[in-house]
DNA sequence: GACAAAACATGATAATAATCATATTTCGGA
DNA sequence: TCCGAAATATGATTATTATCATGTTTTGTC
């Protein structure tokens, strides 16, 4: 449903949303152990989510990534486009080129409302709530 | 969302559904034209679908794929699964091995109702039913 | 029963996604 | 202003998925 590489820049974030500020940055080795992925990896996936501006980062020492207050009302959404690529979420589930609202292959109707559900609701999923609700305990972030 | 080969399979059973029957089989090179997938490529997955018994085939001349009567009341669901197996659709969204309902992920609750709705639509899709529509011009198969 | 037409089976290659490695740039602190 | 700590950039390797190729078995027809 979600590539691998979406699913490790979430928990990624996630983390950094609960562990890190403005003036407490850190590091992508400290981030790497925790979320389970590879550092070298993960490094990958940060910078171009630090180059798309959905996390934040500073060089040199007492470096390190963490999230300013404006990227914590990014939605989920905007992370799995900075991944992804919007085309993934939005094209035919047939991958049918001309499959559209007007003339839609056999599964568009059935399900183009329930994607849209979906669409909608990783799109008003924000960072800053799902923190929320992991600082709580009303939600987890293991292994 | 769903892998290229699952899409190919989907479209060769449509396919099937709509130009085959008991007595009037397909071959594979017939197939795979007009749905536009590498011949050798569909002819794998056909077999696949064939061995779980989601369609049907005959050897030797004269023979080639097609769909019985028990065939057509399959779901898509049924299809995918075949294809990419169950775990693929039904594994939490981070990948982690111990969410679950009661020690949930941050994303676990928010889409799990929009999940399982997706998961019973794909279940109530029965091919029949989907090849009835393209016959009556309600839904399209082109490309 | 021999032949040829089809699915079936198996393995090889190519493309893409995931992982690893290393060199370069930036920046705080002594 | 120089050193080292960090992100950044780029490229190489591995694993997975998709594609291609070729040989084997089954079966209808003559």
């Amino acid at each position: 449903m979600l590539s691998k590489s979406t699913k490790y820049a979430l928990k990624a974030v996630l983390f950094l949303a609960v562990n890190s500020s403005e003036n407490s940055k850190v590091m992508v080795k400290d981030i790497a152990k925790p979320i389970n992925v590879p550092q070298a990896y993960i490094a990958k996936l940060l910078q171009k989510l630090s180059k798309e501006n959905i996390i934040s980062s500073s060089r040199g020492p007492k470096g390190g990534f963490y999230l300013s207050e404006g990227d914590r009302q990014h939605s989920v959404l905007s992370i799995i486009i900075a991944i992804e690529g919007e085309k993934k979420l939005t094209n035919c589930l047939l991958n049918l080129k001309k499959c559209n609202e007007f003339k839609p292959c056999p599964l568009h109707n059935k399900i183009s409302s329930i994607r849209s559900e979906l669409l909608q609701s990783f799109g008003e999923m924000k960072i800053d709530e799902l923190s929320q609700e992991i600082k709580a305990a009303q939600a987890f972030l293991p292994l």
